[in-house]
DNA sequence: TCTAAAATCGGAACACGTTCCAGTTTGCCC
DNA sequence: GGGCAAACTGGAACGTGTTCCGATTTTAGA
């Protein structure tokens, strides 16, 4: 443990760690932006980063590993980033597709990127059990308080149920666009019958 | 066109076309229930087989359309299966739910061909659309048979949305199961809270 | 039955994820 | 500053999906 605070969830390391560490996440957002899933690959990741391949799979133990953790690290941008935008819509149900259209939108603008991080996640075994529930902790509580924003009524267990839902049709639709069944339309009606489907009243 | 039937959506070829066909398929099942998706190995698959690699993939031109072919073919089978057994349960949501649990059960009682099967299903892209698109197709009518049993009402738009959206969480359930995120009990408990806030009527 | 085209075979070859190793550098404690 | 353990480097090596090719067999048509 080589920091004073042992209670820590994430310990990092040292400062070159810490560098290290986001170098290769840098590197692995540029190539799948640039080529999408197949275009991360371990070697090239390594050498972008400056590091040696030995020292990549250090880091990260396999090519999930890395795309999930990548995707881990811009799931948290984008929530952080939309946490203290104000939340327009008067309905529960207009909120919540507000929302998700704008979450969706912004990863439809970089579909490479999206493309190699949903099939990561997709793809990922109990071996990244962690990093998988960190995200899946992090789109759940996004949902709820843009269900229940600040100040109103209390959020129930229907609420988390509903968001979970909402969720995994969510993920559906993304895969399905990513793997070119749906298009960006579809996808956005996808979630949008979905949510008021579930939040009818 | 070998067959006489111009208009069949598929033509199958010749008898030993066929045969080759079908042992591939079996092979690969057998190989799938046996070590999942690691174990469906292009080589294993042509020997078991009985054919060579290359002409494995003359019938398949990748892994993922072999197994999402077998998936198609073991959906078949399962959808015929149950076209003919009395659907016990009064309410709409309790049918969709004794269904969906006992497919969810039929699968995990062959844990490792359910998990190369349906990472297949998730890492397909469009090249393997056509495939894909029927198994979904077969999913949401078993669905809405099973929500409007003959002689009822007419299946309505919203039964089939409410049909896909079903079809959406049972996959993200699937996935959990698969990749050892949920338990079984877990992931029952997952679709059954999403039928009943679909079908609270 | 004969022949040309298509299918199949056996196997080499290539790409990329992953593992491994010997040598070097870095960071830490005395 | 010296010594030791951990981390890093460069690169070889291995497994599996995929491609390719020359030789052989099967199929279909005249």
């Amino acid at each position: 443990m080589s920091s004073a605070n042992s209670l820590a969830v994430e310990d990092l390391g040292s400062a070159a760690q810490r560098d290290r560490r986001k170098r290769i996440l840098d590197a692995t957002i540029a190539l799948a932006s640039q080529g999408g899933f197949d275009a991360v690959q371990m070697r090239a990741v390594a050498e972008q980063a400056d590091v040696a391949l030995g020292t990549l799979y250090r880091y990260f133990p396999s090519k999930i590993h890395l795309l999930v953790s990548a995707l881990q690290r811009e799931f948290e941008r984008t929530e952080v980033a939309l946490r203290d935008k104000p939340i327009e819509g008067d309905t529960t149900a207009e909120r919540v597709i507000t929302v998700l259209k704008r979450t969706t939108r912004g990863m439809q603008s970089d579909p490479k990127l999206t493309e190699a991080l949903t099939r990561a996640f997709m793809f990922a075994d109990a071996s990244v059990q962690a990093e998988i529930h960190q995200v899946g902790m992090l789109l759940t509580s996004m949902l709820t308080r843009v269900m229940r924003p600040e100040g109103h009524d209390e959020v129930t267990d229907e609420d988390i149920a509903i968001a979970k839902v909402i969720g995994d049709v969510w993920l559906s639709a993304l895969v399905g666009w990513v793997t070119g069944r749906n298009s960006a339309a579809e996808t956005g009606q996808q979630i949008e019958v979905a949510v008021k489907l579930l939040l009818r009243d």
